[in-house]
DNA sequence: AATCGTTCCTGATAGC
DNA sequence: TGCTATCAGGAACGAT
């Protein structure tokens, strides 16, 4: 599932790939992945407008446009947002289709629909993105700043992390490396950890957030990039989906459960 | 304010 | 072999 790494290799692709081009049509195979204005808006209002620049706040993908409104692009669990020249293949969940002058086109495809695409005029005032906590990459990401955000919660410090108001831009897999990294237990209470843990967490989830980036994010399942590839952070996973396989660092076998609906991965000899 | 349960969806997998 | 039931999960939403 795409998170915050996985989301800015898509944004740094497209940065590069869509930079001036102008959309010629669009095509809505599902309009069912479009939140706020109807179909016909949409393609009215995108058709003949010129990309200009990829931002991206937590996992939302912000692609602006010289008319001044902007794409807000969310993946959920399976979308992908790619590239593609006139004689790829068109993706068989694709759902939005963007046109250029010279065939190539900006395909989004999401096998599960759960994915959204919306137009939007100041993406910072959508309620979902004004609420999202710190970007875990930029300054203002400290950890006195992670403390103040967990403390007080007494749920699991895994379920805490997932909540994109505590931090940004974590799902289901960093969450669970970034716990690993810095020797901390998914189920201790979140407003329990001492200084130095919360430390050794802010420390790790940059840490696991960059390196990942490094890797051009984690294909565990349907993720491509923005040129329709796989990213190889998976290969690099010390916990996630490794059940039953030995801990890289300790040699004890990684535990799987289910906390909060969620697979959670852990190791037992690293982790207290 | 924090937290919990429910909902959306479909491919993969387990069980029979 | 082929069918059916179950599972996976981000996050909005409503309820507590």
């Amino acid at each position: 599932m795409p998170e915050l790494p996985e989301v800015e290799t898509v944004r740094r692709d497209l940065a590069v790939a869509l930079r001036k081009r102008r959309i010629e049509s669009v095509e809505l195979p599902f309009p069912g992945s479009l939140r706020g204005a109807g179909r016909n808006g949409f393609v009215r209002q995108l058709t003949g407008a010129r990309f200009a620049g990829a931002r991206r706040r937590g996992k939302f993908l912000i692609l602006g446009l010289d008319s001044g409104q902007s794409l807000v692009v969310h993946l959920k669990m399976t979308g992908v947002l790619q590239h593609q020249k006139a004689d790829d293949s068109l993706p068989k969940a694709a759902r939005i289709i963007f046109y250029f002058r010279d065939g190539t086109r900006l395909v989004f495809s999401d096998q599960r629909k759960f994915g959204t695409v919306r137009l939007c005029g100041r993406p910072e005032q959508l309620p979902d993105i004004g609420a999202l906590g710190p970007e875990p990459l930029t300054r203002s990401f400290t950890p006195l700043a992670l403390g103040a955000r967990l403390a007080g919660r007494r749920a699991p410090v895994k379920a805490a992390l997932l909540d994109q108001t505590v931090v940004a831009g974590l799902g289901n897999i960093y969450t669970s490396e970034a716990l690993h990294r810095a020797g901390i237990l998914p189920q201790r209470p979140a407003g329990k950890l001492s200084i130095a843990e919360v430390e050794r967490l802010h420390r790790s989830i940059r840490s696991v957030l960059e390196a990942a980036i490094k890797a051009r994010g984690s294909s565990v399942n349907t993720y491509r990039d923005g040129r329709g590839e796989r990213g190889w952070f998976q290969t690099a996973h010390r916990v996630y989906d490794r059940q039953g396989r030995k801990c890289k660092r300790c040699g004890c076998v990684i535990v799987r459960e289910t906390l909060r609906g969620r697979g959670t991965y852990w190791c037992p000899g690293c982790q207290r």
